[in-house]
DNA sequence: TAGCATTGCTCAATCGATTGAGCAATGCTG
DNA sequence: CAGCATTGCTCAATCGATTGAGCAATGCTA
């Protein structure tokens, strides 16, 4: 093994001093211009490689920022992730990656892991369950933190989330609209902030419309895969097979509902309208096309990184809220009631 | 600020030396099972957190594995990328993540930054072009490194692929049993060895039943979307309407044909036959459901942790290659030649 | 009971880049 | 030309955990 080329071993060979050396690297322009470039030529011609890990000690942090989503296997997840990504790159900063897989240990100790890891900041979606103050003693008083897409009642994190009560208001009327009177829910069995702000806006929305809300209409699932979907609508038809009208939690949902729907010979869009939930790319190629609640992913993602971002430069600044409202996209699967 | 709770902070309030808290926290036996756990209560009790900055200069590396994938919004790199977390978690590592786009100068720098990190490993599925020994240049000599999904005709790395020739010759094989006689090709317009491969498996297939390789039957698509697929079955449609079955690079690909194929009033399944290539979760949905090649990437993303915590503790141990076998389903879009 | 091993800890050097303080040389101003 | 600022560098402390060497106390063996 040869020897490590460090900063030393350049500073001799320049013959300079350390610091000069760490300064010149880093084009500090206490150093002339021409030093510099001799130093950066003897550095490059040593084969020098910056060591990070000394770096960090002496400054304490790694350049390194946290994701934490549920499943990146929902596209909707891997959406967020990709564009906060991108929107790091320019800053020069790592991801470092956890599916929590909605356990709360699996995000407690990833926290625990990044912190000790000196990571700058984190990007958070909780799982289900996570208390506010749970997750303020896990990641500390002070630490740059932004949930996304699920937010918590507590107003000392910043959040970006969408505007789901909006959102599932306006599914509620535009199905109203159609003349549907009988109006589903599937999905948002999950204690999370999002199921529960979904809900509210139909809930909402049905009061608007002077609508009651009926239970056997309303179908919390534990997942929010297709075959989940595919199990509650036909609960539904079974048990209520007036029904005209179901917005579903999530896309892969509402396929699965559609699916179910086929198998009983009832064509969708005619006899029954659906709406999904999120608009994942997927769904636009469905026959017939699903009607879904777009939801503004990169945006989100990207709006997630800037608050971040910001927050590391600024952290006892206000903390910020943002909502991006969605807008509904009728493709296939809606209709006038029969 | 308060200031920080380092080892020192708690040796002086346990009343020991700096190097027994230090080995007491890792439960170092040469400390007494009682100052052990004293120690670890009092470390608790003033809210220690590990600096593994510190730590990391002193040892050299940092417990991190860094994964560089194409694109997370493709299913199938996201279920990589998952089960190779899932895989990680026992060893504790975390994950540092990279999205290159098929940009080599993304994935260039991206491995930079990770060695200067000190991550101790890297599974990559290389972005189209890349060269064997430019990528060795960059990684060096000896970095464990493992090439997943796309492999590279160099034998040094560690590699885990799907045997893709085989995946399409059983699929033209099973096209060719049905009666299909004119088979086209969508997709794998990239320069990657996956590309490659599973044209040749195409080309190998019609060989063996003795068909001809037609050219205007061949559409590369620089995407793999869904609005690829659908705009290069147009294209195929249009040039030889005379087509009966059509593989596809991906399943997205083959979403899109599917549907271009409905817009001009084909029925799937029947007046032709589409298979796809991943089968990603969605496909098992649509109506009718797609066949398509079944990927196993729950085993290739744990298989491909499994060769790099491998090739860690053994850096010079000899280079393994794993092809894992696809299989064929058969769904709602395949059916005999009309 | 001398001699040696073991136990249980402490000491202090170490990893390598960063950075505030400091200093010599030069330029500039009044 | 004294006095001050600026330029261009050097000095040395520092970040905090790790670890080989070392040492005192105790136990064990011959």
């Amino acid at each position: 093994m040869t020897p490590r080329v460090t900063l030393k071993t350049v500073a001799a060979a320049a013959g300079v001093s350390v610091s000069a050396v760490s300064l010149a690297l880093r084009d500090n322009p206490r150093i002339s211009e021409e030093k510099r470039a001799e130093i950066k030529r003897i550095a490059g011609e040593l084969g020098y490689i910056y060591n990070r890990h000394a770096a960090n000690l002496r400054t304490g942090t790694n350049d390194t920022v946290s994701v934490c989503v549920n499943d990146l296997r929902n596209p909707v997840f891997a959406e967020f992730v990709t564009s906060i990504e991108e929107a790091l790159r320019e800053s020069d900063r790592l991801v470092l990656l956890c599916n929590a897989h909605e356990e709360e240990e699996v995000q407690a100790s990833f926290i625990r892991r990044m912190l000790e890891q000196g990571s700058n900041g984190l990007v958070l979606s909780p799982v289900a369950g996570t208390r506010a103050e749970a997750l303020r003693e896990v990641v500390g008083p002070q630490f740059p933190t932004v949930l996304m897409s699920r937010g918590l009642d507590d107003d000392s994190f910043d959040q970006v989330v969408n505007d789901d009560p909006l959102g599932l208001r306006l599914a509620v009327q535009a199905l109203v609209e159609l003349g549907h009177r009988k109006i589903a829910w599937i999905g948002g069995g999950q204690d999370t902030s999002t199921a529960r702000r979904r809900f509210a806006g139909f809930e909402a929305g049905l009061r608007e419309a002077g609508l009651p809300i009926d239970p056997t209409l309303v179908l919390p699932t534990a997942h929010t895969t297709l075959e989940a979907g595919r199990r509650a609508m036909i609960q539904i038809l079974d048990a209520a097979p007036e029904v005209t009208g179901v917005l579903c939690f999530g896309d892969l949902l509402a396929l699965g509902a559609v699916s179910a729907c086929r198998e009983r010979g009832l064509e969708v869009g005619r006899d029954i309208s659906i709406i999904g939930h999120d608009d994942i790319e997927e769904t636009a190629y469905f026959d017939p096309a699903l009607s879904t609640v777009h939801v503004r992913k990169r945006m989100i993602g990207r709006t997630a990184a800037e608050l971040l971002l910001q927050r590391i430069d600024a952290p006892f600044a206000p903390p910020v809220s943002r909502v991006i409202a969605p807008r509904l996209v009728f493709r296939g699967t809606t209709g006038p009631a029969p």
